[in-house]
DNA sequence: CAAATACATCGACGGCTGTCAATGCTTAGT
DNA sequence: ACTAAGCATTGACAGCCGTCGATGTATTTG
């Protein structure tokens, strides 16, 4: 509810997401929500997600354990998460730190309120 | 006359959706959410979705034209939404007549809040 | 400097998914 | 009964996606 139509086209995550139930979405508004909701269409990225929600920060080493997937395959889920907005991480000497977006989180939630 | 014949398919589902938010999510409670947003990361879903959202119910016939895809597009999508619960149908006379679940959305929105 | 660690990227493979033409099924109208 | 309309299903095809081994890059440690 802070930002409302800013109807940036831009992939910068701003006021995003058009809501589904308001008002009839346009192919743009529509494609740019699929994208988001496809970055929790995947049951390892919702895991990996909750884990990183369950923790102020995760390091991409704790996740491989719980996940039982290869590094490169953990490297490709935080990076759509990432990529969708929902994470973000920063890099501290050799370790990637994670923590989510809540705003984002929000935002998503609005578009299907 | 008019008979009207419920085609709601069944989502064995007991009260939907883990919080992903909330802790660790299982791998089975990952899978079925994922699925459900699985159905919202297509922006032709998300426009029909919209299209039945704006009125109270919504023929198929009428939804051919403004998504501007064939009739099996348009059947295949509104399957996978009634498939994952988010719209029913209800077929009177030649017609097909579809509603939103403000219930399956809320749980769904409750899964991310 | 050299070795080791944490992560990203690349290439490839298999499976899934959106799309449409063709076909079948059910219902309405004549 | 016949025809037309609305929708579901099938089969086929192209494109996307999750996965992993191999490799590359940056950073720490000895």
């Amino acid at each position: 509810m802070a930002k409302r139509q800013a109807v940036a086209v831009g992939v910068t995550d701003d006021a995003c997401c058009a809501s589904v139930l308001a008002a009839p979405l346009s192919e743009s508004d529509a494609t740019e929500l699929a994208r988001l909701f496809a970055a929790l269409a995947d049951p390892v990225r919702l895991r990996l997600l909750s884990l990183v929600a369950a923790t102020d920060e995760v390091c991409s080493c704790t996740l491989e354990g719980p996940l039982a997937k290869s590094q490169p395959t953990i490297s490709h889920h935080t990076k759509a998460l990432a990529d969708a907005g929902l994470i973000v991480g920063e890099k501290r000497g050799r370790w990637m730190w994670w923590r989510v977006v809540p705003d984002r989180l929000a935002a998503l939630r609005d578009a299907i309120s």
